[in-house]
DNA sequence: GCCAAGATTTGAACGCGTTCGAATTCGGCG
DNA sequence: CGCCGAATTCGAACGCGTTCAAATCTTGGC
């Protein structure tokens, strides 16, 4: 996207994104496994962003005190954003309404960003809560992708507009809020689980080739659902519930007729395509 | 920025602050707002975007002096985008190498992003420019579409990086960048009519209910690609440039099958669901 | 030639996210 | 106890994008 379009606009004003780069020069530090988040002190190196996969900080002495600092510190952060929105919290607010300096904030959480981790645990723990209920009585592929989707957008809707505002973090290809990124690996399979729930429960008969491949692609289909809901700006996001409705059908007729025979080579090449370019690779075998 | 998020209570919606804020701050002086950047004597701020459509500020007098000053900024933050990338490039460093006062550059550009515009320009007016030619020889729709898509990789190289870095504002659906936004439209619509002529040019064949939609959808399908481009970190982008080759082949050929019978209410549907939902409503019926 | 009304330009703030060196507390060992 | 190193905490300071009241320059009408 970037590159292409040609606004104009007189009258806008973003006030928030001088933040920097995440790595802009400190590139990758690899290594060291991250594992543990926390992290290895080894004070020398590392200083800033510390390695890039880590987490955010958590404490060694993993009870107790700091392990209290950090939940207040969060749960103080998540209530502000829900209460101001994001933009509007500052860290300031947050240290000083929990009680702590700013100082010991970035202490615990590498950035404000990694604050934010926060609250898409929540949704999707609570996704994965509640959807099994609510598909126990379908066995139709469609309206359980359907039921899925629905579930989803009930869930996040109180967020929407939160979610908006992080959107572009959370596109930055750089930041570990993206769901392409290596950190967010066990969200996303997750996810891909919770799909390959709602479609092994169902009645839908399909190709070996696609059956594999279908839960990742259906989170696939998800993000694409949620960055259209995230531009919807439509009353209760109305736009997006209809769309689910109609484009999960069409999605539903795809893939039954993905079986069909002159598909065949079409099929096939898909999902040649998605696989080697697309899907994330999962311990990948031998070569890259 | 801003906006606010609505809290746990239902979600009752005050209407009165959740605008997206890239207006906020003016409402904060409301009427007059004199500003209102640029020209565009006509429209006049009225609410929000509406009167977006102006472009960054463009000096009431349009010759001589200003004008100079207006181009002396952008061209300096251009360079230096292009030497430092984005993030590295102050507003402070732009005037001082402008030899101007920062209030100056602020004056001519409502934003750090407002002067990123010049390159979406650039790159899609290299595009426009270039592709004729290389097209001028091919037939084959499959060929020609690629083409258009190396091109663009080819033109855009040098930018790669500064795109990723520009991603995130562009993917921030209440930026003027974005390409989904209002100010993008006439660089969107230039884009589309570049895939027109993709199109027309080719053997294709193809349903009539298709040919009508295909260059909003070939446009999305560049968009999809930039997107992917965007996060590749490949040397090269080389994934990119494979992937646009095997992509591509089977969008042709999906082009070619959508003529087949059976696929006939299926092609209707997703038709009727992308004219629907995602593309662009041009010169929607009457007011607007 | 003079002057008011803009247009343009300035640079010192402002508020923000983030950093960093130093201060403080904690836990264990002699 | 006393002491040391690590974990934790502090808050002033940095660099950034952005704003704004005031200074300066242009322009057109008289």
């Amino acid at each position: 996207m970037s590159t292409e379009t040609n606004p104009a606009a007189g009258d806008s004003r973003s006030d928030d994104d001088n933040r920097s780069d995440y790595d802009s020069d400190n590139g990758v530090v690899p290594g060291a496994d991250d594992g543990h988040p926390g992290g290895t002190e080894a004070g020398a190196g590392a200083g800033q962003a510390a390695g890039g996969l880590a987490r955010t900080r958590v404490p060694k002495t993993n009870s107790s005190k700091s392990e209290q600092t950090r939940t207040l510190i969060l749960e103080t952060a998540l209530r502000l954003f829900r209460e101001r929105g994001y933009d509007r919290t500052t860290m300031r607010a947050i240290a000083e309404e929990a009680g702590v300096s700013v100082g010991n904030a970035y202490y615990y959480f590498a950035s404000k960003e990694h604050l934010v981790q926060g609250f898409y645990d929540l949704i999707a723990d609570e996704h994965r809560e509640r959807l099994p209920a609510r598909l126990a009585d379908k066995r139709d592929f469609g309206d359980r992708l359907r039921t899925a989707l629905d579930v989803w957008m009930a869930i996040a809707a109180p967020y929407h507009e939160f979610s908006a505002q992080l959107f572009k973090n959370a596109a930055d290809p750089a930041s570990p809020l993206s769901p392409f990124s290596a950190e967010s690996e066990p969200a996303r399979n997750a996810v891909i689980e919770l799909y390959r729930g709602v479609l092994a429960g169902s009645d839908a008969k399909l190709d070996a080739d696609i059956a594999e491949l279908l839960p990742e692609l259906l989170w696939l289909y998800h993000m694409g659902i949620v960055l259209y809901w995230v531009y919807d700006r439509s009353p209760d996001t109305v736009r997006t519930t209809r769309l689910v409705a109609r484009a999960t059908a069409v999605v539903a007729r795809l893939v039954a007729l993905s079986r069909f025979k002159i598909l065949r080579p079409l099929v096939r090449e898909a999902k040649d395509l998605l696989s080697e370019f697309v899907l994330v690779q999962r311990r990948a075998g031998t070569g890259t």
